[in-house]
DNA sequence: ATGGTGGTCGCACCA
């Protein structure tokens, strides 16, 4: 089985390229973020003539997680929907979205920004991931994949220029705690093994000519509990993707499983 | 600085 996470940076936008990917690659089951997508705005029609199915939860301008799956989507459940304390009923985000398979439980993520240090949404990030931590551990049994835009950079060398974020979020040591708990927990990043050298960035700002560069950052990540990870036979970032005209911020991340 | 979205076709908000 081949399984994607993508943040695509709006779905609507970049369906050509999205199908582009799903036959370039034969992948089996695409976790997306940032979908930027009502469930009535999907295009189905193109994935469906594909044979894929749909699932999809959370929109809020920015927002929006699916999965999609040519391999069965079962136990679809959607997680984390709440943003305490933003009042705004429409912050009321669905981050999380998980379905099995192919017996595989697969977690599109799209983790907090968090903005700023000193902004609430800083503090919200930590909590989301504290809390998805505490479900993640009676997930650890059976093959589960928690995939997606983590939008944390665990090691200085997932950072294009560390000098550059000595005040910002992504790196510092509370965010990188909250993800090296996850390891702590058993779950691994399955990538890194498969992507020797320097070149693992994932995600390129649109401006200053940041992919041009190579100026980015790792901040998508597959993590595989012992079961899953066992089974992996392979991965890449599919950093080509990230070129051209009309091209999401983030690349495609590529994992190889065994039956 | 760039790009997507929404609610209007210039601009605010978000990444």
């Amino acid at each position: 089985m081949r399984l994607a996470t993508w943040n695509v940076n709006s779905l609507r936008s970049r369906i050509g390229r999205v199908e582009a990917f799903l036959e370039r690659h034969d992948i089996d089951v695409l976790a997306l973020q940032e979908t930027k997508a009502r469930e009535d705005q999907l295009p189905l029609m193109g994935l469906q003539s594909l044979g894929y199915e749909v699932a999809a939860a959370g929109y809020h301008q920015w927002n929006g997680v699916a999965i999609i799956s040519r391999v069965g989507l079962e136990d679809v459940q959607i997680g984390f929907e709440e943003m305490p304390g933003f009042g705004d009923p429409l912050t009321a985000e669905a981050r999380a979205i998980g379905a099995t398979c192919a017996g595989v439980r697969v977690w599109s993520l799209y983790v907090p920004n968090g903005r700023k240090v000193e902004d609430p949404h800083y503090a919200y990030k930590l909590d989301w991931l504290a809390r998805l931590r505490a479900a993640a551990l009676d997930w650890r049994e059976g093959p589960t994949a928690l995939v997606g835009d983590w939008n944390i950079a665990p090691l200085d060398e997932d950072v294009f220029d560390m000098a550059q974020f000595k005040t910002s979020t992504h790196v510092t040591p509370p965010e990188r705690a909250a993800f090296q708990a996850f390891l702590d927990d058993g779950y691994v990043d399955v990538v890194r093994p498969h992507t020797p050298g320097p070149d693992v960035y994932t995600y390129w700002d649109y401006y200053r000519q940041r992919y041009e560069r190579n100026r980015g950052l790792r901040i998508d990540f597959v993590l595989g509990s012992a079961p899953f990870a066992s089974r992996v036979t392979g991965a890449f970032i599919d950093r080509d993707e990230r070129a051209g005209t009309g091209a999401s911020d983030h690349a495609p991340v590529v994992v190889d499983l065994a039956d």
